[in-house]
RNA sequence: GGGCCUGUAGCUCAAUUGGUCAGAGCAGAGCGCUCAUAACGCUUUGGUUGGGGGUUCGAGUCCCUCCGGGCCUACCA
């Protein structure tokens, strides 16, 4: 059986997120996750909320809640919109779980022991009045360049100047508008990246097949300039893993925490080390999906992930894996997204521009937005959402394509066979074409989702499903009902074989909407269509079935104008 | 400033490593059907593939340049 390892990119845990960053990472890999599943593998699904870091400490702040009761409330907030899109995780975990701090130390320690960090001691910016370190991009002031008076301390959003925040003029803290600042010695551990140099180059050289997306970013970081940096994965702060060197204490880096970028990507294993234990599994159980010496050297690894997160999973990520000297499982593939626009603008979460997941299932059932997310996902570049393409699209291959063939059918049946589907009659030259070219499309279907091609995929199913309605057209069973009620009963009988043959092959993109056609259909569930013409012949004629509520209501316009009005411009 | 991606019919997108590849879906037009969510089927109108130049027997597909969109990164030669 093939093993398929997913992980999704973590999420960040401060407040509800948009469309855009459910289509960049999360709904892609679902999709392709139910897609291995349908198809025989043994597959391991991982996603988590990445909870640490300054952002997450100021939300809390601002929330006026600690920030570890905060984070575990988001956490769930998260978990219930990824539930609701129908996110099919194995485990949707956190990078603060106890698995997350004892893999992250562990790694730190075998790298510190393979002499790949070093420590350095830096100047930064401490807030007497915030008790705290700040973060370059917490220090606001006025430019020296242009004199803007908002200038961030790591860059002047004005003139573009990039800054060191000793730069500005009248420095002040963002948190708390202090302007008692000064600059302190503190100590910070970095990872040597620039070691691993040669080593991830050649691993990047090794890949075949990878997106230009995400090779290209990581040459970029490989080879510009003087190459790849060495980068700090510690942080002044309270909110994260405490640094310390395996199990054991790290002289001098008390109070200190791992940076997220370090200890995040460990989430992916630590996620499903919570698999197991949730499961009340062993240690076996997880390992032999991450240690190549513990079984997982037949496992293929697939991440997904938006473009902005590619430096760290093509170079610090296995960075810190191959340079633990122990057997961890690499990423054989990387599928990068674009981003998606909203009206030719960027989604923004603070000006509440967009659609937002929570509202998003307010407003339509989740395979709505699956279905128009899917076929828009933005895998050769940035795709725009509006409301008049996303009510056509809906409308069109939901609604009228495949919601209107399962009535027509369906009704049909009932009114003129009763209550079971029929027997009489068999299939003639007219199946046979109908087989013939749905061998062909699904085998398409197939090659396209292994490709992890999601928008062809997703035009090749849409053309099965208008094969039904061609197929309908042609052979003419309330025509042909009149004078021959056999042949009539054989056409019906083929086309009632269409929906659970659809409810399995369009599962992985609308699970909902499968569930309703295979539950009316009474088969047994599903069975992947390995043979078209078996696959056709399940319902043999004397099953019962059910003629479903329409599988898809139509957006009117009049809907569409006050969803959109829904969406636009609120302050968030 | 540098690097990368991108610009194909009104709209959203396809076009095996240059050679019937100028296509599909939607929208528009016409016809047909009546089982069905005024749904479905068939036919059909649209493009000198952002502009210009070049290489080639032949270029959306390679090179140069200009214009537009996006992302990453920065003063380094």
């Amino acid at each position: 059986m093939q093993r398929t390892l997913i992980t999704s990119a973590l999420p960040y845990i401060n407040g509800i997120k948009h469309m855009g960053n459910l289509v960049g990472s999360q709904l892609p890999s679902d999709v392709y996750a139910r897609f291995c599943r349908a198809t025989g593998h043994e597959v391991m699904f991982i996603c988590a909320t990445d909870e640490h870091g300054t952002p997450a400490e100021l939300a809390a702040a601002k929330a006026g809640r600690p920030v570890a009761e905060y984070c575990a409330e988001m956490h769930k907030v998260q978990a219930r919109l990824a539930s609701g899109f129908r996110l099919s995780f194995d485990h949707f975990g956190r990078t603060s779980s106890d698995e997350n701090h004892t893999l992250t130390q562990h790694f730190a320690g075998r790298l510190a022991d393979a002499g790949l960090i070093r420590e350095v001691l830096e100047e930064q910016v401490y807030s007497n009045a915030d008790g705290r370190f700040l973060p370059d991009r917490y220090i606001e002031g006025t430019c020296p360049n242009c004199s803007y008076d908002s200038a961030r301390g790591d860059q002047c959003e004005n003139c573009t100047k990039q800054l060191d925040p000793t730069d500005l003029i009248n420095p002040r803290s963002v948190i708390s508008g202090s302007g008692d600042l000064e600059v302190r010695e503190t100590k910070h551990l970095f990872l040597r990246q620039s070691a691993m140099r040669r080593q991830l180059d050649e691993w990047i050289d090794n890949q075949i097949g990878w997106p230009v997306l995400t090779t290209s970013i990581a040459k970029k970081w490989l080879h510009d300039g003087e190459g790849l940096q060495d980068r700090g994965i510690t942080r002044d702060l309270d909110w994260g893993v405490p640094v310390r060197r395996g199990d054991a204490d790290w002289p001098g880096m008390e109070n200190k925490v791992f940076y997220v970028w370090f200890d995040a990507p460990i989430g992916y294993i630590a996620a499903t080390a919570e698999w197991a234990a949730v499961k009340g599994l062993g240690e076996d159980a997880w390992q032999r999906w991450w240690r190549t010496d513990k079984g997982a050297e037949d496992v293929r690894y697939v991440q997904f992930m938006g473009k902005d997160n590619v430096p760290f999973h093509t170079l610090s990520f296995p960075s810190t894996l191959m340079g633990s000297g122990e057997p961890w499982k690499l990423v054989d593939f990387i599928k990068s997204f674009n981003y998606l626009t909203y009206d030719g603008g960027q989604f923004s979460t603070s000006m509440g521009r967009g659609v937002f997941q929570d509202q998003a299932l307010g407003l339509l059932p989740s395979d709505y937005w699956r279905w128009w997310l899917l076929t828009h996902v933005p895998e050769t570049s940035d795709s725009e959402f509006t409301w008049e393409n996303f009510q056509a699209t809906v409308n069109k291959d939901l609604a009228d394509v495949l919601g209107n063939f399962v009535s027509r059918v369906t009704k049909f049946c009932r009114s003129r066979f009763g209550k079971e589907v029929p027997s009489g009659g068999t299939y003639g030259a007219t199946e046979e074409t109908v087989i013939a070219e749905l061998t062909t499309r699904v085998a398409t279907y197939q090659k396209h989702m292994e490709a992890i091609e999601i928008r062809k995929a997703a035009n090749e199913l849409r053309a099965i499903w208008v094969a039904g309605n061609e197929y309908l057209h042609s052979a003419a069973p309330w025509a042909v009902f009149k004078k021959d009620a056999a042949t009539a009963a054989a056409t019906i009988r083929f086309a009632m074989n269409l929906i659970p043959f659809y409810a399995t092959l369009s599962e992985p993109f609308i699970p909902d909407a499968s569930k309703t056609m295979i539950t009316a259909m009474k088969c047994g569930g599903y069975v992947w269509p390995k043979d078209v013409a078996a696959a056709l012949g399940r319902l043999a004629g004397g099953e019962g079935f059910e003629v479903p509520e329409h599988l898809f209501t139509k957006i009117s316009d009049d809907d569409r104008e006050a969803m959109k009005a829904k969406c636009t411009g609120q302050e968030a």
